[in-house]
DNA sequence: AAAACTTGCAACCGCGTTCTT
DNA sequence: AAAGAACGCGGTTGCAAGTTT
């Protein structure tokens, strides 16, 4: 069915904000706070549609963005996690707070994308077999666990090197950090400042401690995956990194609903996890990379 | 030097979900 | 309960900057 468009409207503008633009915009929700989008544009005189200044804040003005270069630790993050959820860019920008969804999303499919599929291809051009070994929950599994191990075997650093240094930061890229930075100290306090900012009044008091559980649930249930991983020294063993070759993978056991895009995947490493009771412990150091990503 | 091509990212669009009336 | 409006998310596009020929 879908609805017409927000922006259909004679008079809205559309394209890159301008700096006036951002101080107009900026200047209301320091005094309003996030939200009632709907408003925006009528308050404030922002030739914009709502949908437009959300995206604005959300992206590019809210407080606490980090913007420019992916470290090799948000890389391996973003890698595990596209993994477990999907194209659930949402999910994983909440495990990296610093970061919005549409630049990990954008990062996802300018870097890493490739970045694997020339892993892949690599793999593929050398005619390697994995060696057989019955241990192996299945051929899948054995197959990525097999082409890690031999990549770290070989010591190659080329794969997963991170970039340069961002080569598109503009000028007005500089002023958008400026104006961010005015904002620095206001923040509207919240349960988990550490959050990403789901900017919707609609988050009642209850909401916000229903979704703090929640996300602590999942937080949780992804360190100890990523646990798991690296307890096995990026080496994997029996267990699997479940690298999608196109599609995403799903994580339902974790009563994640990742939608009906996804193929399923092999679980035998999440339910590893899951039948794992010795899974608690330290986070903080397994998040970093294993070598095959610095 | 300049045209052609590639890359990276900001912004838009469409649709599903949630809220309001 | 139903319909309409608003929000939020993921996919896609447009364009500027960078690179290659």
């Amino acid at each position: 069915m879908g609805r017409p468009p927000c922006c259909d409207k004679i008079g809205i503008k559309k394209g890159p904000w301008t700096p006036e633009e951002d101080i107009i915009l900026v200047s209301y929700i320091q005094e309003h706070g996030p939200g009632n989008w709907r408003s925006v544009p009528t308050n404030t005189g922002l030739m914009r549609c709502s949908k437009s200044c959300r995206l604005r804040w959300t992206n590019y003005l809210r407080p606490g963005i980090k913007r420019g270069n992916f470290t090799s630790h948000e890389e391996g993050m973003i890698i595990h996690l596209q993994a477990l959820l999907g194209n659930k860019w949402a999910a994983i920008a909440s495990y990296l707070p610093q970061r919005t969804d549409n630049d990990i999303k954008n990062y996802w499919n300018t870097h890493l994308k490739k970045k694997l599929k020339k892993f892949q291809t690599d793999l593929d051009s050398h005619n390697l077999a994995p060696p057989s070994d019955n241990s192996s929950t299945n051929n899948y599994d054995h197959q990525f666990s097999w082409q890690f191990s031999d990549n770290n075997k070989q010591g190659s650093t080329t794969l997963f090197n991170s970039p340069n240094a961002s080569s598109t930061s503009s000028l007005y890229a500089s002023s958008t950090e400026n104006i961010s930075r005015l904002l620095e100290g206001w923040m509207r306090t919240s349960p988990n400042p550490s959050r990403r900012n789901v900017t919707s009044d609609r988050h009642d008091d209850d909401e916000m401690l229903h979704e703090a559980q929640k996300t602590n649930q999942d937080q949780e249930f992804v360190k100890n995956c990523e646990k798991s991983w690296i307890q096995d020294g990026g080496n994997i063993g029996n267990n699997i990194v479940t690298i999608p070759k196109e599609k995403s993978t799903t994580c339902e056991s974790n009563g994640v609903d990742v939608g009906e895009k996804t193929s399923p995947p092999p679980f035998t490493y999440l339910e590893k996890w899951l039948l794992d009771e010795n899974n608690g412990g330290q986070v903080e150091e397994l998040m970093e990379l294993p070598m095959i990503f610095t």
